[in-house]
DNA sequence: TCTCCATACCAAGACAATCTTGGTATGGCC
DNA sequence: GGCCATACCAAGATTGTCTTGGTATGGAGA
């Protein structure tokens, strides 16, 4: 496993990283960073005391709704799922990481 | 113009930025942000308000190294010049945000 | 049985970096 | 004379991640 090192470079893309996992169909919290982490090779790293205030979020903001339930595992679990709203609100944060990532590189290419 | 909108997704990449803009050779703060903001259509856009404790940060770290001189219009200007642990971070922290951009690109073409 | 680890969640405060707001000053253009 | 772009700076607000520490359960292995 690689070291943990602090990621500043997660500022405002973990919420979309979660929208796009759970538009993969609900899951809890701990099986979305599970997913982030695996899908990236570890390049992006889901801390819990990220993941958590994160999901806290982006429910305030209707974006996902949650309840309880039970893990693949059979244990207590939180699932969250989707809504229309956080749909929308993936497809716009998508948009906007792509087009500032493209003019990260364009700097980075010159 | 587009709107300024906050850009949370800055955070962490601005410090590369900026490095990669002196890599071209010295240059005054206000100017990196315009090399910048035009390089990317605007796509990343610099606040003053971030720009310049970014290039406080910079110098104390040794990243930079700053003297007063004149701008092209013969204004009164702090010029910026990349040392050379300055390049080796920058190599580092580009190294980093492809790593990064890479795994958001994965999950996002889930 | 006892211990350990992975699973699963949460709270509170620390911390880092950007943004907001407002300010100084100059030179060119109309 | 007034306005705008140029060029810099300070201070506090804001946002979101990280650190630390805690709860609880079930399975595996000694």
């Amino acid at each position: 496993m690689p070291p943990k090192t602090t990621n500043a470079l997660l500022h405002g893309t973990l919420d979309a990283l979660i929208l796009k996992t759970l538009a993969r169909g609900p899951r809890h919290g701990y099986a979305i960073a599970r997913f982030i982490e695996d899908t990236t090779s570890e390049a992006v790293l889901v801390e819990e005391g990220s993941l958590y205030p994160a999901l806290y979020r982006l429910e305030r903001r209707g974006w996902v709704d949650a309840e309880w339930g039970t893990s693949e595992l059979g244990r207590r679990a939180k699932l969250y799922r989707l809504t229309a709203p956080g749909r929308a609100q993936l497809v716009s944060e998508m948009a906007s990481w792509r087009r500032f990532a493209a003019g990260v590189s364009k700097v980075f290419a010159t």
